[in-house]
DNA sequence: TTGAAAGCGCTAACAA
DNA sequence: TTGTTAGCGCTTTCAA
């Protein structure tokens, strides 16, 4: 059975390829009767224009292509609706190309290299620890891209992202001011927000209140539970702080088992705050109080942003700065 | 700057657009130090073959297109890693498409319009409850598909699943035979495991015993933790059973959650056991007792048969059923 | 071992 | 409003 093509439906509607070209693209000169012809055509023999003869011809694939670290996906996930929603809608293809941070390889030249063999029109960037590596290799090859959880921006690249220091800040300082300066931020290596604006954030709360925030009172750890957990576990067994900011959920809910787990009283002898407001906030027992940020959105808005880049729309801003919100549950007071 | 094309590479080299061709794609036919002569040219201009050109000239585009609704993507996201990393191993793209399953209009034929338009090589589909519609409009596209979780093989499909009914089966009937027979199943409406099996396993059990499990037993809940905590907690106030089976985690943490809120303590009073063994089930206390499925294999393993189908390569068997293995936790005795 | 040339299926001037 | 034709960048016979 052969693939039915365009020559197909202009002999059988008596009309020039040209004609049937113009009918698919919705061209606004092809006289009604005409197309009626040509639409009836299509439908009968149940044609399907070949998008990839249609990219050749035009350099555009109207594919957008992700790519991420296997150990951001976490984060990732959750963006993957909004962007597969907002992609549908706009008619753009997501292409997804994970960077295994496992392997000694360059993965990240790699995948680039790939995404521009393919032709994607775009692609979506995700803050994490090869992000530099990322924005030159994408720059050097000319493409459109957006970068989700950082601020960046220039002739070709736009951004979705949440003012994470000043997040930070506020969360710090409102402690501070409560005279609650017993704090450690835990924070696993990948993350989605950017891990030092996080600290700059806290940092300048204690420098606002006359106070220094020391590197020792940072707790680098894996965003594997699995890890992460037994790692509290034994650091609760001789540590205890009036605070816990962490910067994401599944740490959070780490803090919080271990803590119990060594009888320190959530939230009462201890409160553990964390970012992302995962469903595993809810989960945990306590529930864990977590910073809200609009992830399907970012997703979505990234898609557009980039959408309006391709295709030279009107841009009121390339730096998109979204709004968080927090979430009060249990393991504050 | 214009892009470089195979034009270039071959006039900068001395020799045809065929013999260009024919060291791009590994042909052994070529002199050596003329492939030489042709690599060290393509190296100095940097040329990237236009795989959008090549898809045209070879009807092959070196992409698999997945498909999944918003409500399982709990489930895919596990598995993309496989898929993302079997995908750069084999040189395949992965273009994903999500099904709305809010919105009323025909998404899924809308989806699949849309995978013939791109030419996807071929397509990996999840167990849902779309998922006859799709495997019959995969047919009718004579699209070669792998699904995953559910059981069902052709001249173009294969299949990666789990034997859900005799995992049930095993569940339910290890219980039995204590003597345990007030056990209740929770189910969400989407799972990558199809519950009529994992019903069926559970019934063939209780027949085996010489009792029936009636659909009273059944609680169809949300796959939502905010929606399926509520109504369990309501649940819990008036009922009590000595054992409750979940098909995913999260349920099963809601149950655990909604239980403990209402005095019944796990494993004692009430034991609970749950599928996925996501990290869910160590997050929880207590800790969920839970069935593990190799879910970044099966992932790695749909991309592989689905390659080898497209290349018409050996295959022993279509129907791929991988193992499951039960992680003991607190919730169980 | 290499080259010439005819497609792959579509778009987009340019003409009519 | 419609048709003709020259590409888009590559692969692949067929000849040499």
């Amino acid at each position: 059975m052969k693939k039915i093509t365009i020559y197909d439906v202009a002999r059988e509607a008596g009309v020039s390829l040209a004609t049937v070209s113009r009918v698919i693209n919705g061209s606004s000169v092809v006289r009604e009767k005409t197309k009626q012809k040509v639409l009836k055509v299509i439908e009968d023999l149940d044609f399907k224009p070949n998008q990839i003869a249609r990219g050749l011809a035009t350099s555009k694939t109207t594919t957008i292509a992700i790519i991420f670290p296997q150990s951001l996906f976490a984060h990732v996930k959750d963006m993957i609706g909004g962007i597969g929603d907002a992609g549908r809608h706009l008619d753009y293809n997501i292409t997804i190309y994970t960077t295994d941070d496992i392997g000694d390889d360059d993965t990240v030249g790699d995948v680039l290299e790939k995404v521009v063999k393919t032709r994607a029109d775009g692609v979506i960037l995700f803050n994490n620890d090869q992000i530099d590596q990322e924005i030159e290799l994408v720059r050097k090859y000319k493409i459109p891209a957006v970068v989700i959880g950082a601020c960046v921006s220039d002739e070709l690249i736009g951004s979705i992202y949440i003012d994470a220091k000043q997040v930070a800040f506020q969360i710090i300082d409102s402690y501070l001011k409560k005279g609650k300066s017993d704090i450690v931020f835990v924070s696993p290596k990948q993350n989605l927000v950017r891990t030092n604006d996080l600290i700059a954030g806290i940092k300048e709360a204690y420098a606002q209140h006359q106070q220094t925030f020391s590197d020792e009172q940072i707790i680098h750890t894996s965003s594997h539970y699995e890890k992460c957990y037994p790692q509290l576990l034994e650091y609760f067994r001789s540590h205890h702080h009036e605070v816990v900011f962490s910067s994401y959920d599944k740490e959070g809910v780490a803090v919080i088992n271990a803590a119990s787990d060594n009888n320190i009283k959530i939230p009462d002898d201890m409160e553990v705050i964390s970012m992302m407001d995962t469903s595993y906030s809810l989960m945990s027992r306590p529930t864990l109080t977590s910073i809200h940020l609009p992830i399907y959105d970012m997703g979505a808005l990234a898609v557009r942003l980039l959408t309006k880049i391709l295709n030279d729309e009107e841009i009121e801003t390339k730096e998109v700065c979204v709004n968080t919100i927090i979430m009060k549950r249990e393991s504050t007071k």
